[in-house]
DNA sequence: AGCCAGGTAATCC
DNA sequence: GGATTACATGGC
């Protein structure tokens, strides 16, 4: 597939306003998320692509004097309305506006929460997906394995994805709910192997093709997603906690389900309905919040996509590029 | 071979 | 309503 080169088209400064400790590290990298594409980090630097309207970004994030600067790498005319979309995405995406008081100030009364907030103390939730984005990858992560979910999702950014080039890295970029749209149910499940999920993914390419994410706000989003054909309880969720960051909400699956089972009742698994109401008993408000904080720690010693080393940029950029359509 | 994966919708009683 | 069951695919 070509490679498209990004050039620089402007650096943002971004203050982090939030009251509380910034942990930049664990807020841009996730020891729990699986490979994409889509991002890369080092200790240092995190790139991550973005598609902000007509326009696809590359972005390099670094963090000093509580501010994260970013650089913008972009393909085509850079407006000034491109500027404060991404400001605006990029704020949101990474809770540079959210305190982390008031789930500190929780969190340090429960037992089971002393090693991960030591750990992991200011960091935020992570979501630069928009709320199609989200839904494509909590779509991807149900009822299968992790080794089949970074396959799917490798097979759809590969064909109907874009691949860029920025700052010495390649990186993966996301389709649009529009260029998804011309995409068949058929080519779906023969050419990306999505199995029965194929015939979910119109139903969203429409929705959010009529929905934007802004169109969205102050809906009772759980309820309005699962209006969409293949949307159920935890994709809902994982929208409104991620996307939305509200951080009271929490998909529940079978694998965080056992993590929360150990952490909050020593047991190696339990039903939902009791993790969901201890965790909200424990973090009123805040049990999304404490729902992640759990599952990274969990992650921490062996992360699922590690931190690269610079000197694997190489061939990082080449595994990439190697990929056939 | 058979079971299970970071679920959901359809179909039962 | 709540309790099954089919649904694709791949790894162990």
């Amino acid at each position: 597939m070509t490679l498209l080169h990004l050039d620089h088209a402007d650096t943002l400064q971004l203050p982090v306003t939030g009251d509380g400790p910034f942990n930049i590290l664990h807020t841009l990298w996730k020891p729990s998320h699986y490979a994409t594409g889509l991002e890369a980090h080092t200790r240092e630097s995190s790139w991550r692509t973005f598609r902000v309207g007509d326009l696809t970004a590359g972005v390099r994030l670094r963090y000093e004097d509580r501010t994260v600067i970013a650089d913008i790498y972009t393909d085509g005319d850079y407006k000034p309305a491109h500027r404060e979309q991404l400001t605006a995405r990029l704020r949101a995406s990474y809770g540079l506006d959210e305190d982390t008081a008031a789930f500190t100030a929780l969190a340090e009364k429960v037992p089971a929460m002393r090693e991960p907030l030591a750990a992991l103390v200011g960091m935020r939730q992570s979501c630069p997906e928009d709320h199609f984005e989200i839904a494509v990858i909590a779509l991807l992560l149900q009822n299968t394995t992790i080794s089949r979910t970074t396959t799917m999702t490798r097979n759809l950014l590969t064909h109907h994805g874009k691949l860029v080039h920025f700052d010495g890295i390649t990186l993966r970029a996301w389709f649009t709910p529009a260029e998804l749209a011309t995409v068949t149910a058929e080519t779906f499940k023969e050419k990306d192997k999505l199995g029965y999920r194929a015939k979910s993914l119109p139903a969203f390419a429409a929705f959010f093709a009529n929905h934007t994410s802004e169109d969205l706000q102050g809906e009772n989003l759980v309820e309005v997603f699962q209006e969409i054909k293949g949307v159920g309880p935890y994709t809902a969720a994982v929208m409104a906690s991620h996307a939305s960051r509200d951080p009271s909400v929490f998909g529940i699956d079978v694998w965080n389900r056992k993590i929360l089972a150990r952490r909050i009742f020593d047991v190696p698994d339990a039903d939902p309905e009791p993790i969901t109401r201890r965790m909200n008993e424990l973090f009123p408000g805040h049990a999304g919040t404490a729902a992640l904080y759990f599952v990274e720690h969990d992650h921490l010693d062996s992360p699922v996509a590690p931190l690269l080393d610079p000197d694997g940029i190489d061939a990082w950029n080449s595994a990439l590029e190697d990929t056939s359509p």
